[in-house]
DNA sequence: ATGCCAGGTAACACCTGA
């Protein structure tokens, strides 16, 4: 069985004993970091190699960042989308890992403020995304699209619809553009196997969302139907949310069935 | 309408996040 974690990590160098003790707990197979906040060369490569791991990342100074982590080799890597040419913004990274699984970390715009330039980024960026997916999935090869995608897909994945009318997260053209990337034929890992409305993977910082359960559904597995035919159960994992300095973020999970 | 936390950068305040 291949375990496939992806985890919005909220700075990596604020969180590696948190990742640390996650790797070596869970045991993913494969981990798609985002918002790793940090360039390549400062990245704690060796402590997460010493973990298990083969590591490669597309970092940034400061904002974004996007990794893969994985116990196999890592072979042919792509930065960034296609059509990125003129975006320094370090949001995607893709790769083989175990000979012939395609796995890509995604770290989606916010959007907010929704209207501005920031909301038009977003959308524009998703169009990149559907546009790189719709080709990836003519390969017919094993695709998993995972990471923070910024979109809360139904009212049912926000503790309150009405506070989120107005955000980024929620509006049609943010649903809207979600949908048609997964009608080109991908598979939500985590709604294969729970059904359950107000199931979520953030909680803020702010307020005692925690606590509360105030959260929201924004990270997410996308697979192609070559991966999801071996696809054999999905979860979120809360444990790392309640611990000390914890990311805001939780890992969402699945597990494929060797090939 | 704004701050609430948290992290990074840089400088002891401001930007970004969702």
């Amino acid at each position: 069985m291949i375990k496939i974690a992806t985890w919005n990590v909220n700075s990596i160098k604020a969180r590696l004993p948190n990742v640390l003790s996650w790797l070596e707990d869970f045991q993913p197979d494969v981990a798609l970091l985002q918002e790793l906040k940090t360039v390549d060369e400062t990245f704690p490569r060796l402590e997460i190699e010493d973990a298990g791991y083969t590591v490669e990342t597309h970092g940034q100074k400061s904002y974004n960042g996007v990794a893969i982590l994985a116990k196999s080799r890592i072979e042919d890597v792509r930065r960034g989308l296609p059509g990125d040419d003129e975006d320094d913004q370090a949001r995607y990274i893709e790769a083989t890992v175990f000979g012939s699984l395609r796995v890509a970390s995604i770290y989606l715009p916010n959007g907010n403020p929704q209207p501005g330039p920031k909301f038009d980024y977003k959308l524009a960026w998703m169009d990149r995304l559907y546009a790189h997916v719709k080709g990836c999935l003519e390969t017919e090869e094993t695709y998993v699209f995972g990471g923070d995608y910024n979109v809360i897909p139904k009212d049912d994945d926000v503790y309150s619809a009405a506070k989120f009318k107005d955000d980024a997260l929620t509006q049609p053209e943010s649903r809207a553009r979600f949908q048609a990337i997964k009608h080109l034929g991908l598979t939500d890992a985590l709604r294969t196997y729970n059904h359950n409305p107000h199931q979520y993977s953030y909680w803020d910082y702010q307020g005692g969302a925690w606590q509360k359960d105030n959260g929201l559904l924004i990270d997410h597995l996308l697979l192609s139907p070559e991966a999801a035919d071996r696809l054999q159960g999905a979860g979120i994992d809360k444990t790392p949310r309640g611990e000390e300095k914890a990311s805001d973020h939780t890992p969402v999970w699945c597990e494929l069935e060797e090939s």
